[in-house]
DNA sequence: GTGAAAGCGCTAACAA
DNA sequence: TTGTTAGCGCTTTCAC
């Protein structure tokens, strides 16, 4: 692969001269850079970003890490990222923690290695501390955040979210709703829960402490804890809500193993999209977050701290509204839908 | 952050000797290198890679280049990879070319710039030449070959897969079964299309050349040359077979939208799976591929390629076997599922 | 076994 | 406006 020094060479000048025409910093005379860009052409001169940045010390590239890029909120939310990125001129490199607090730490290490110059994340599980902060390296959390840390940070309005969802369901009728949370380790599940509370004190409904379940984000557990909830017909819930797209998955699947149906033997409303098609059915009344702004966001306040090198001052912490999509699972038809 | 020189002074030996203890190539004395690993803790040293790259031309980096990051056959595909790579010491960064050439190119000039040590890569669209060829950049193709030139390729053997597809809607019956292909221009369309034509040569029943349709790798095309096809309930076929996710998503809306249902109204196979999740309705017969393997074995190859520089030489073509999963789109139930 | 030093390709400061 | 040069952090000879 050719050099500046190469293309100094080809064209008769010196390399400092080709450099500065591509970086464009310093004004060229017209008969070098002409002959600067002949010699680019030529030789098909692709810039070694690798020294670049050895010589800069700044990448012009972002980490993301995701727990799960198989589950549909989380490439939604690297999309938005990547193309807020790519407008101001950065790359991205994906990483995927497998949600293990262990696999995260790696990971965070290799991008440090790779001197990433900031880091977009979303924690693999209810860490009891930030796994990175700011100082060190800007890092803007996404989704889920570290409990009771000052950190820059874009997730949804979690209480408002959830409440809005039980509100539905008690709007339909229902008394005894159950509840089904992540591990409320993480403080959006925390947030998520207390925003089923809210709902209830403000409709005046009392809650029933055995309808509030939680699990983990493992699978097998979620259906385990929801299938037992679901065991006898006497005390079941005629609705349930699932704090995020896992536990909703599970949930979806015990009601299907119990041999219910939705919403026939039991209402259903989950936080986030349990898939992305809207042509399967039952089709899931569900909180849609705004994934890719929670990208897109997320990334302009990291790039901004980058570009500012302000590791310190007020943290931002943005909260955008999340969304109710009433389908069939939550009970009625409202109208004739209209995608299909 | 600290650099090997600080560690140098810190342990009271040269950086050479510092550099010896890290990559231990070459050895060292006990006591110097007790000296170094105690420094590298008390500065939490994290080497750089940057400028380990630039002096030996060598990133330990692959890029893998996929046309839609939210189609849940390609997150499969990376997974796959990324496992492989790890296994062996290299890191992959991901990209999306959004089903653009053009986009695609500018991902491979980047790439480049980066100094990947080589592409996995998953073609936009039906590129006339291949993007890239591994005299310049060791690749390997995924999933999408180039037609008519010699690249390492890793893909399934589409031909047979499709046959398989057909035969299982023949042996139901069906007689009138219309094929709806991705852009003809792609190879493995075209290999997917000869399965269709070889399962009705094989079983003696005359193929009807219209019911072979052919669309693009947009949405709305799809659709609308769908529609057409399902629009008259006289010369309507009783089945449909699609090569592709996005041509099966585009096939079911229609189906759906022309207020048809599956399989009561036409038998549906498609290529793929539509969604990642088994418990939505209809759930749809598919051909499946091992995305994962695909992946994997793309980045056995590629590294291998890496290894040995052996830029010439015959090239690899992997053909991996698809599965038939019947599910109920097809038509029949054959035994209860077990996954429900 | 260890240290000194060159140099990977680039940018940026300085000199001319 | 252009050329010269130091040096980013690392690996890798080459002496010692």
């Amino acid at each position: 692969m050719p050099t500046q020094k190469e293309l100094a060479k080809l064209a008769g000048v010196s390399s400092g001269t080709v450099s500065n025409v591509i970086s464009g910093s310093v004004p060229v005379g017209e008969r070098s850079r002409e002959k600067v860009l002949k010699a680019i052409r030529e030789l098909n001169y692709q810039p070694n970003l690798i020294a670049r940045s050895l010589r800069t010390n700044r990448t012009h590239t972002v980490g993301i890490i995701v727990p799960d890029i198989t589950i549909p909120f989380f490439p939604k939310v690297i999309r938005g990222a990547e193309s807020a990125a790519r407008e101001r001129g950065y790359f991205v490199v994906v990483a995927e923690s497998e949600g293990s607090s262990e696999r995260e730490a790696e990971l965070i290490a290799l991008l440090r290695s790779q001197r990433v110059d900031g880091i977009l994340l979303i924690v693999a599980a209810g860490a009891k501390r930030p796994p990175l902060s700011s100082s060190d390296l800007p890092v803007v959390y996404l989704d889920r955040l570290p409990d009771g840390f000052e950190v820059d940070s874009v997730c949804v309005d979690d209480r408002a979210a959830a409440e809005m969802g039980i509100v539905h369901l008690l709007s339909m009728g229902h008394r005894r709703i159950a509840i089904l949370t992540g591990p409320l380790t993480l403080k959006n599940e925390q947030e998520r829960l207390r925003g089923y509370r809210q709902a209830f004190k403000k409709s005046g409904v009392p809650v029933q402490e055995s309808l509030i379940w939680s699990s983990s984000f493992n699978l097998e557990e979620v259906m385990s804890v929801c299938q037992k909830g679901l065991l006898k017909p006497r005390n079941r819930p005629t609705a349930l809500f699932t704090t995020n797209g896992l536990s909703g998955m599970g949930a979806l699947r015990s009601i299907i193993a119990s041999g219910l149906s939705t919403p026939r033997d039991i209402a259903f409303v989950t936080f986030d999209e349990l898939t992305s098609e809207d042509i399967f059915r039952p089709a899931i009344t569900s909180i849609v977050q705004p994934a890719s702004e929670i990208g897109s966001r997320g990334m302009e306040i990291l790039i901004d701290r980058i570009n500012t090198g302000s590791v310190t001052g007020p943290r931002k912490k943005i909260r955008l509204p999340a969304m109710l999509a009433v389908r069939e699972s939550s009970g009625v038809m409202l109208q004739k839908r209209k995608t299909l």
